[in-house]
DNA sequence: CCTATCATGTAATCCGTTACATGATTAT
DNA sequence: ATAATCATGTAACGGATTACATGATAGG
């Protein structure tokens, strides 16, 4: 009878236990961290009251140490791995939420400064070219194996199902908002050789 | 004294009274169906709770028919308006929350049966580009100068601050889930040439 | 040793969602 | 007239964020 309504962070946690195994809040934590977590956020505390909710649910089970730390320790049920699977099988047509305090603040320049504008371009440029970076490297990375100390299988999920799609989408904020820094930014169309920026 | 937390909600509703005047929840939800809504959903009830929150800041004033309907009608004040602008002074640095329910499941998906991933694709292939051929339409609209009966200045601000932004997007989602496919379904690479979507 | 950082957790708050409900207007 | 849809609103619930707090481990 768990015909409760769960969310999305409910699958998450779900998931990860089903294919990584009984795990802590703080292992699904970095695991979020490296792979999901790039693109959807997921405070740590979620992580700690998500498996207690699920386990009210009978979904997961929960373990804990009874010295010191107290460390708790969830696992998957068969009836959560079943609520899992059911869910895997009838696809998602829910659209994306595409939620950027950049583009709010965009669509909002004309009732701020030209200076507002041309800042929030170049920052948002910088960021979306160090988020790109970042997967290019990890991209690398994969293609070579994997690093052995680091995330390994992980990664290669990460790659495999999710990373190309951050790839892409960071390419496309890069793009626009070159663009956008193109278009306020009018003076001097050559890129400037004294580029100087604020902290 | 309003260093109150201001939310993304909140500077939604005070940039839309900002910019197009006084105005009613209903008109507010209209405005952001049309343009922002498209990829940050605002339910339509925030746009009644949140005003009333502003209001108690003193960052928005509201009247309210006293006849049958008791039409609520919010105006930004000038400390409202403050507000606005020094937040748009200062350029966000927050990072894109790119909430996927299909991307969530692709995570997932070595847990489930071949042909859900199969469906998966296909149906957010098919979503995005409904998404895409929809935004597509927008811009051509605007670029004949908009229909009269219509949007108007709103349509411009979506076409020149965001709208691109999502074209962006839906392109890059299309090509992603585009090439999931191509590798989840192996047999009959032939496909139809006109991706449709059930109403 | 001391301090910084990592690891681990609880509790309160509040925004956002869901559920519900009814007054107007348009279409048939 | 009647149904359907548009327009407008309130209230409750709960998940997500924020704030707080302390136990371990490593570095100097």
């Amino acid at each position: 009878m768990s015909t409760e309504r769960l969310t999305p962070t409910s699958y998450l946690v779900l998931g990860l236990l089903a294919r990584e195994g009984p795990s802590t809040p703080y292992a699904l934590e970095r695991h979020v961290a490296a792979t999901l977590g790039n693109f959807w956020s997921f405070p740590h505390t979620l992580l700690y009251s998500e498996p207690s909710r699920l386990e009210a649910l009978e979904l997961v089970t929960e373990t804990r140490e009874s010295d010191g730390r107290r460390r708790r320790t969830f696992a998957i049920t068969s009836a959560g791995f079943d609520e899992l699977t059911a869910w895997l099988e009838r696809p998602a047509r829910a659209r994306t939420e595409l939620r950027d305090l950049g583009l709010l603040q965009l669509f909002f320049m004309d009732l701020a400064s030209e200076e507002a504008g041309t800042r929030l371009a170049r920052e948002q440029r910088a960021i979306h070219q160090a988020k790109l970076a970042a997967y290019e490297a990890d991209a690398r990375i994969e293609r070579r194996g994997g690093h052995p100390a680091s995330g390994l299988r992980t990664v290669e999920h990460w790659r495999g199902a999710t990373l190309p799609m951050g790839l892409l989408y960071e390419g496309a904020a890069v793009a626009f908002w070159q663009g956008v820094a193109d278009k306020v930014v009018r003076p001097d169309p050559a890129i400037e050789p004294n580029g100087r920026e604020p902290g």
